[in-house]
DNA sequence: TTGTAAACTGATAATTATTATCGATTTTAG
DNA sequence: CTAAAATCGATAATAATTATCAGTTTACAA
């Protein structure tokens, strides 16, 4: 992988963004002060970087993919409602990887646990 | 939520094949009893149907959704080789709900994980 | 029964997220 | 500096899914 500006400030951009946002938004966000960066370069450095272990897609928000600057154990909770993804402290399923290399002949690269349910904001609001 | 054969038709292929199938790969195999019943109304159906909690959507498998006919509480593992759904048993994360519900606001509704890798026949494989 | 409103169907068109293509530009390594 | 490889942006293509809609089926009260 060499070196690319785009990819550069699309890291950034993700990093200092902490909704987890999609390909789109990220595109949105820089053509304020990037206008001639393209989706396409989005969309292709996103996936670069998420096969390289650099940051995480998210999956399971239909109808597209978020992705996740932060890389470290942890899960994500979506509100039903508002579709806010929130993070959710590793410690909820302890040696989840080991236990099923344990029991089974899996060879596991990763796990991810979504829980999804209404947020605080909009469980009072309902 | 009224009868429909259709929707029987379509629940009793998805139960049938223990597969995790796609909507498309459901209306393969119905089309060869059933040749009038159309792609519509199999995405029509089997979103209803896990709508109501009678089937669930597996996320996470792009490019497309894959339903599962069993509801009872367990996991899935992906193989990044051969893209099969295998099931993993649910005693891997005990409590799992509770424990988020305990440490946050979050009204849960439900969760998924998610894990991936290569299944034993791949692994052998390669 | 039968009449009727609501639900459902299949055909088709539309949408939308994502990827492929490709000539031009940038980056890297020697 | 130079050549090969990687990347870019514009555009077109793909593919999964949903919307639309006229005709059919279902539910149910009279």
């Amino acid at each position: 992988m060499n070196y690319s500006k785009q990819r550069e400030l699309i890291h950034q951009t993700l990093k200092e963004n902490v909704v987890h946002p999609t390909a789109e938004y990220v595109h949105e966000i820089l053509k304020k002060t990037n206008p001639n960066i393209s989706l396409t370069t989005v969309y292709r450095n996103l996936n670069q970087l998420a096969n390289m272990g650099i940051i995480k897609r998210i999956d399971g928000l239909e109808p597209s993919v978020h992705y996740d600057h932060n890389t470290h154990e942890h899960y994500h909770f979506i509100c039903d409602k508002c579709k806010k993804v929130f993070d959710i402290d590793a410690n909820i399923a302890p040696d989840i990887e080991k236990k099923v290399r344990e029991s089974t002949k899996f060879e596991i690269f990763g796990h991810e646990i979504t829980l999804h349910g209404l947020c605080p904001e909009c469980k009072d609001k309902q």
